[in-house]
DNA sequence: GTTGTACATGTACAACTGTACAGATTGAGG
DNA sequence: CCTCAATCTGTACAGTTGTACATGTACAAC
């Protein structure tokens, strides 16, 4: 089987991601990434033809990897719960998995702003914007909101909008939650 | 007088900006600015100390630039207008004076998610963000929005978001314009 | 005109970086 | 055991990049 290397490409999209988000696509060279995975050199180029495609494929994982936890998130009843508590629940969803990982948020919008310069890059971004938009189109059907497609997308960009500001100005994580539902329970409104 | 170089060095400033606008801070280097810029190798090293300095010089340059017109039109009267027109006012100007660049406002993303990992950035960035958010409060209070200050906090960072998602998906400008008014609203409503 | 200072730039080079590649190792199938 | 393809890795090298610096030029003050 050809499945031997799974595990070190794998490695090397984590190391990839990490170094991005520590110190932007500008620090992304070879080494630098074959040391954050611990492998040697030559595994860098055995694993991808060139820098840029490890910068692409790196951020197709981030994207797969981020549409998958919000699928699993939507499937596994997360939101089940009552209109009253929805807000809060949804926000903990968007927001507590990168609560603690701010350099893998980093690399996603790094990663989301570089989808922007290359085209074909928009794919992934935009299967990972799906499946984000799909959840928030869901909560929002729950809580009766009028045009869901629509308030879906301007709930997706602001609390992205949210997530970036608290990621630069590393802001207290409370107040980005109080915020949040404050933004949920605003565009749900009728 | 010390005076002379100014013009340059706002060239290479303006340059720096153009560059990653265009590659991302990734593609900036010395030869790359200076040929932007049209003048020689030597002038980047006169000018900065190195490479960093050039980046975060442009930070500040675009940070200042974008407070002062933010300031200006407060100033300029741009928000006397009745309460019912104010949300698309306000809409225009933070949208119109992008929709023709593209490029810089994918610079000013960069350089702001840059300025997450360069503490020594951050008070540029501050700058810019305070100018923003004075203009959405005064149009909150004019609004009569409660909670002024919250309020724009909220604002500021969800039209930020709107930005990032129209300028990474390269949507239809009309639409940005009426989802902006809208969050406008909904972020004013008592 | 002399001098001092800010401005200007061509060139050089050490360090870095992307990538090729020859050869080694592994492990499944025959 | 042999074969063969996939996996792996150390090394090499050409091209790039950051930066230093010697040398110049402009121009205000005296």
């Amino acid at each position: 089987m050809a499945l031997r290397g799974v595990a070190r490409r794998r490695a090397l999209l984590d190391a990839t991601v990490r170094v991005i988000g520590r110190g932007g696509i500008a620090a992304v060279d070879h080494r630098a990434v074959a040391a954050e995975a611990g492998v040697p050199l030559g595994s860098t180029t055995y694993y991808f033809d060139s820098k840029d495609d490890m910068v692409a494929r790196a951020l197709e994982h981030v994207a797969e990897r981020e549409a998958e936890r919000l699928r699993a998130e939507s499937e596994g009843g997360a939101l089940d719960v009552g209109p009253d508590l929805l807000p809060e629940r949804l926000a903990d969803v968007v927001i507590h998995a990168w609560a603690g990982d701010r350099v893998t948020l980093l690399a996603q919008y790094e990663l989301y702003l570089e989808s922007a310069r290359r085209p074909y890059l928009r794919p992934a971004a935009e299967r990972w914007d799906r499946a984000y938009r799909d959840l928030l189109q869901h909560a929002l059907e729950l809580l009766g909101a009028p045009d869901p497609p629509r308030r879906a997308r301007l709930l997706c960009a602001s609390l992205d909008g949210l997530l970036l500001d608290h990621v630069a100005t590393a802001s207290d994580p409370s107040e980005l939650r109080s915020l949040a539902i404050e933004l949920i329970e605003r565009i749900a409104a009728p």
